[in-house]
DNA sequence: AATATATATGCATAAATGTGCACACAAACA
DNA sequence: TGTTTGTGTGCACATTTATGCATATATATT
C-alpha cells in the first residue's frame, strides 16, 4: 500500500499545487522596477502614483502600469481618492500567497526528494 | 523614539530585503514550461533529460536551459552520471530561499502597513 | 575505429515584455 | 467655462526571453 499511496499523494498535491500555482504572481515579483516600487511602498506606506515616480527614473505611465500589474495578483491593492489613485500592499493576500505556495511545495518535495541530496 | 526607531527598522529591513532579493530566482519561477518540468520532478524525482523531455512538447534544447536556469537559481542540481545528466529538486535551498524571502516581506509589511487595510 | 547515444551551445527567429511619448479623460480650481 | 493636475491608454520601439535547428562534444557500444 506505501508504493500506491504515495504514488497517489504526490498526483494529489502536484494537482493542487498546479491549480493554485499564478505566473502572473512570480512575474510580478520577477521584474527589479517593481521590487524597487515594493520596496518604496514598504518605506513610505500608502503613496500615490505621482509620489512613487518622483522617486524612480521611469516615465509615469511605465509606473502606473506596474502597479496595476502588482494589484492584478494581489500583492497591492488601490483607492482612488479625490483625483489621486493610492496604492498600498495587500499585506493578506501577499503574505496568504507565498505561504500557500510555499505549504505546496514542502509538501511535494517531502515525498519526491530524499534528505540531504544536495551536500555541496 | 518611536518614530525614529521605526523608521530606522524600516530602512533596514528594506535593505535586507534588496539584499537578498534575486530578480532571477522568481523569474525561474514565473514560467509556466519551468513549473511543468518542476511538477514532472516532484512527481517522478531525479531524471535525466531525456526522460524529461520525452514529457514535453518542447525541444530537448530548450528543456536543457530551463533546468540549467532552474539549478543556477537553487531550485534544482544535477549531476552527471556516465553520459546522463540527472537533475533532482534542491530541497533545502528552494525552501531556504522561499522561506527567506517571506521573513523578510513579513518583516517589512508589518511596520509599513495596517491590519485590514484591503477589506474587500 | 566507427557508430550510437546524451547533452551542450551557437545561431536565427518569434513572441513577450518594458519603455516613453502623445493623447484622452476626469476631477479640482480659477 | 477655461485651466491645471493626476492618471489611464493607444501606439511604436527596444530589449529580453523562449524556441528549435544544426552542430559540437563527450561517453558508451559494437
Amino acid at each position: 500500500m506505501d508504493i500506491q499511496n504515495t504514488a497517489k499523494t504526490r498526483a494529489e498535491v502536484l494537482k493542487e499545487f498546479t491549480e493554485v500555482y499564478d505566473a502572473r504572481f512570480f512575474k510580478a515579483l520577477s521584474e527589479p522596477v517593481r521590487i524597487q516600487i515594493l520596496g518604496y511602498l514598504m518605506l513610505q506606506g500608502r503613496s500615490d502614483i505621482g509620489s512613487i515616480t518622483e522617486n524612480m527614473p521611469q516615465d509615469r505611465s511605465v509606473i502606473s502600469r506596474h502597479l496595476n500589474h502588482l494589484q492584478e495578483v494581489g500583492i497591492l491593492c488601490c483607492e482612488k481618492e479625490t483625483r489621486h489613485m493610492y496604492y498600498h500592499i495587500n499585506a493578506q493576500t501577499f503574505v496568504d500567497k507565498l505561504e500557500l505556495f510555499l505549504t505546496l511545495i514542502k509538501k511535494s518535495i517531502s515525498v519526491c526528494c530524499p534528505p540531504d541530496c544536495c551536500s555541496k
